[in-house]
DNA sequence: ACAATACGCAACCATAGGGTTGCGCGTCAA
DNA sequence: TTGACGCGCAACCCTATGGTTGCGTATTGT
């Protein structure tokens, strides 16, 4: 796990809302996910915007993405986020 | 606390590395901390780029700042460390 | 079969942010 | 008092990155 990742997949604010999103539900659609923020947080945004923030997701280990059909459902992994932390709370 | 501004100030490599040292020395100068980044970890920055790192550190409440003499004393706090990961991890 | 849908890819734009240089101002020791 | 040192401020440069638009592809339901 590189942890520079994990953090450069927290520095955004609109990524961290998508956590939020996750971590009350551990699978969902690129569509639903952007449902959610739309009508939970307001957030406007384009679908090629919210893959991007996905892929950053993907690359840092905190999203798993799985082919199905024609959706590509995304799990969510807190793994990460558990172990990034320890560098300086001892 | 703002968490925004704390992990704005996660999103750096080189901030990271200074709450490294930080994490072992709670109180440095601000000459203190380079001496400790360029030998420990070979990072080659100037006193201006550094300085601008500080701010955001303080902005972010992880260093509080005290005029002592001609020396900046940096102060490290990992108050806001400590309740910024609860949103995820529950 | 075919229209709608979910998606990937690529080019492009605009801004944020990390870094540098240059200057000036206090502070302190000789 | 005067020179060296620690620092703040401001202008500037360059790259990373979040966002959009446009197009092509694959999958699905009717």
């Amino acid at each position: 796990m590189d942890k520079d990742l994990v953090f450069k997949a927290l520095a955004d604010p609109t990524r961290r809302l998508m956590l939020d999103e996750f971590s009350e539900r551990k699978e969902q659609t690129l569509y639903e996910l952007m449902a959610r923020l739309i009508m939970r947080h307001k957030v406007a945004i384009s679908r090629q915007a919210l893959a991007k923030h996905v892929d950053v997701l993907e690359e840092a280990g905190l999203v798993s993405s799985e082919k199905r059909g024609k959706y590509r459902m995304l799990v969510f992994d807190d793994g990460p986020l558990r172990t990034v932390m320890d560098r300086w709370l001892k």
